[in-house]
DNA sequence: GCCGTTTTCGGCCCGACTGTTTTCAGTCG
């Protein structure tokens, strides 16, 4: 068992003890601990063995033994206990905004409701509503919950994915008569939810041969029949997995169409028949004339076109950009110099200043800029100006004993209802730069949400406007937010907006990058890590810049440390 | 359940909003 499914287990054994009314620091403790193991640095069949779970923050000796439980069996005996215990359907709703574990109790108790259908009905009849405590508003809140969570349930994090698509692709190289997989789809294409995976096997054997030793695979699931050339299979985390044969010549032109988009293709096919090509599932024809595509490059230049980096495959302008030459070098992971956004154990990171700079040292980063929260996120452990004394102090001393990594002095300030941020002016000075983001408080109208980030961009001392729409993917919509006026306002006023890196956020989208980029605003890569696991966020915000087609020159902290100090300081008086 | 220690118990994260009440419980970040 991976990381990504112990840490499922132990949140939904919170779940269940919530539900069931247990001493809530039990439950924060098993949510503490789920988050803990999804941070680990190594799987945790290997974490049990060198100690290093045991020394994590926030496991101890029951999760240990739920841990070691999950890896020997497969399955936690707690976690089956609660399932007879309570039913599933409650623990569902727990995912519903307004929703807590005494609504739930309400609901189950007094209606009889099990399942988030028989939930929907009862809102719809108005005897949700009819409820002690419960009105008309709440009802509607619930049907938008559940309208949400359906949606989110047909997709996954791009982690995750990257995850399950990684260990397929790994089992199906490994089948009899394949020579290699490779994953396609909305993973390769670096989208930031996913739908289904997408794997292309290249095999000079007869599909059926290979289909005929997919059993071999461990955990995964046949669902919808083989033809000659496609299978649909259930993996072990639940995902449903396209799978693509084809000879070697062919490569190129099932490559593509499985890595997509629906909207590529369509013009892609466009492009192909106005050049007198035809492109079928299997591979592309000049008239009755077969053209092998031994590889993407091969067919994009049958089309005369030059190849499509496959995150931009979105149907977004690049087949007509790619008949005109080449494309920008995209931004790479290496072009990061600065590593930005991240938290310590003096807000809610689980690791100290130096053990986090030299794991950035270690990531090949010149500088990290420590980002904790501020005073006005008491629930993250906000710092107070004293404890900015006391970090500020650690961080010089940390900076006398490391070379080869300089720790800035950040912080990620709250923006307050009134956009004014949680500090005053003189201590904000004492900072090398300031994030600014929203936590709290989102309920607004655009108008007012737009105001109030224009005041904190207002701010001499702001340099980074933090995951600027505030989503949760797959849990939490955007505030509404004017971004137009706001990417103004960047510009004019030299302040760079973040692409949060953390695969639940990846904020800003990259559908505005190239607007904000145009219009001149500079573009920010923040981690948003809370442990060295974080440290890999940068890599899905990479992914995002490179989907929005931004270069090294788009970035902020793709310069050197002065070149970023000198930015944060130019806004500043003198 | 975890943590820390005056080491085996007692405390742990709290302030503010929201929708519902008619003075506040529940939820959220
Ligand atoms: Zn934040």
């Amino acid at each position: 068992m991976d990381r990504t499914a112990v840490a499922r287990v132990l949140d939904q054994i919170a779940s269940y003890l919530e539900l069931k009314g247990e001493n809530p620091f039990r439950v924060r403790a098993f949510h503490a601990a789920s988050k803990a193991v999804a941070g680990l640095a190594a799987e945790p069949a290997d974490a049990l063995a060198d100690g290093s779970l045991a020394a994590t923050k926030g496991v101890g000796q029951g999760t240990i033994a739920i841990v070691e439980e999950l890896v020997r069996v497969g399955r936690s005996e707690l976690l089956e206990q609660l399932r007879e215990d309570v039913p599933a359907g409650l623990v569902e709703m727990l995912g519903i905004s307004g929703l807590g574990v005494s609504r739930i109790r309400t609901i189950h108790e007094k209606l009889g409701i099990e399942s988030l259908t028989e939930l929907e009905t009862a809102a719809r009849e108005g005897k949700l509503a009819a409820l002690p405590g419960f009105g008309a508003k709440t009802a509607e809140n619930v049907l938008k919950g559940i309208a949400f969570l359906r949606r989110a349930q047909e997709f996954r994090l791009s982690h995750h994915a990257l995850e399950e698509a990684e260990l397929l692709r790994a089992a199906l190289e490994r089948l009899p008569g394949v020579d290699r997989a490779l994953v396609a789809g909305e993973v390769r294409r670096r989208c930031e939810v996913v739908r289904e995976l997408v794997l292309v096997l290249v095999a000079d054997v007869p599909a059926a041969d290979v289909f005929r030793s997919l059993a071999l695979v461990p955990g995964v699931e046949e669902v919808a029949g083989a033809d000659e050339r496609r299978v649909t299979l259930r993996t072990p985390g639940g995902m449903s997995a396209r799978i693509v044969v084809t000879p070697p010549v062919n490569l190129g032109a099932v490559f593509v169409q499985a890595t997509g988009s629906e909207a590529h293709l369509a013009q892609l096919s466009d492009h192909a028949v106005e050049k007198g090509f035809s492109l079928n599932a299997v591979a592309l024809w000049h008239g009755s004339e077969f053209v092998p595509t031994p590889d993407e490059a091969a067919l994009y230049r049958a089309l005369g076109l030059r190849e499509v980096p496959p995150e931009l495959r979105e149907g977004t302008g690049e087949v007509t950009r790619a008949a005109s030459g080449p494309f920008p070098r995209l931004l790479e992971p290496a072009d990061l110099t600065g590593f930005l956004h991240c938290h310590s154990s003096y807000s809610d990171g689980a690791v100290g200043i130096e053990e986090m700079a030299v794991a950035c040292r270690e990531a090949g980063y010149a500088y990290m800029g420590l980002t904790d929260h501020s005073k006005a996120a008491a629930y993250a452990g906000g710092l107070s100006v004293d404890d900015l004394h006391r970090q500020w102090a650690e961080i010089d001393a940390v900076n006398a004993r490391l070379s080869g990594i300089v720790v800035l002095k950040g912080i990620e300030s709250d923006i307050l209802a009134d956009g004014s941020l949680d500090y005053d002016d003189a201590t904000l000075a004492g900072f090398d730069f300031v994030i600014a983001s929203i936590h709290s408080r989102f309920a607004m109208t655009e108008d007012e949400m737009t105001a109030r980030v224009l005041r904190a961009m207002e701010s001499p001392y702001l340099t980074i406007l933090g995951h600027p729409t505030g989503r949760l993917l797959l849990s939490r919509q955007a505030y509404p937010l004017d971004l137009d006026r706001v990417f103004a306002k960047a510009a004019q006023a030299k302040i760079a907006i973040e692409i949060n890196a953390d695969p639940h956020r990846l904020d800003l989208d990259w559908r505005v990058l190239r607007r904000a980029r145009d219009r001149g605003v500079m573009i920010s890569i923040g981690s948003d890590a809370h442990n060295r696991a974080g440290i890999g966020n940068m890599a899905f915000g990479v992914g995002i810049a490179r989907k929005g087609g931004l270069t090294r020159e788009d970035i902020l902290n793709c310069r050197p440390a002065n070149e970023f100090l000198t930015f944060a300081r130019a806004r500043r008086p003198r």
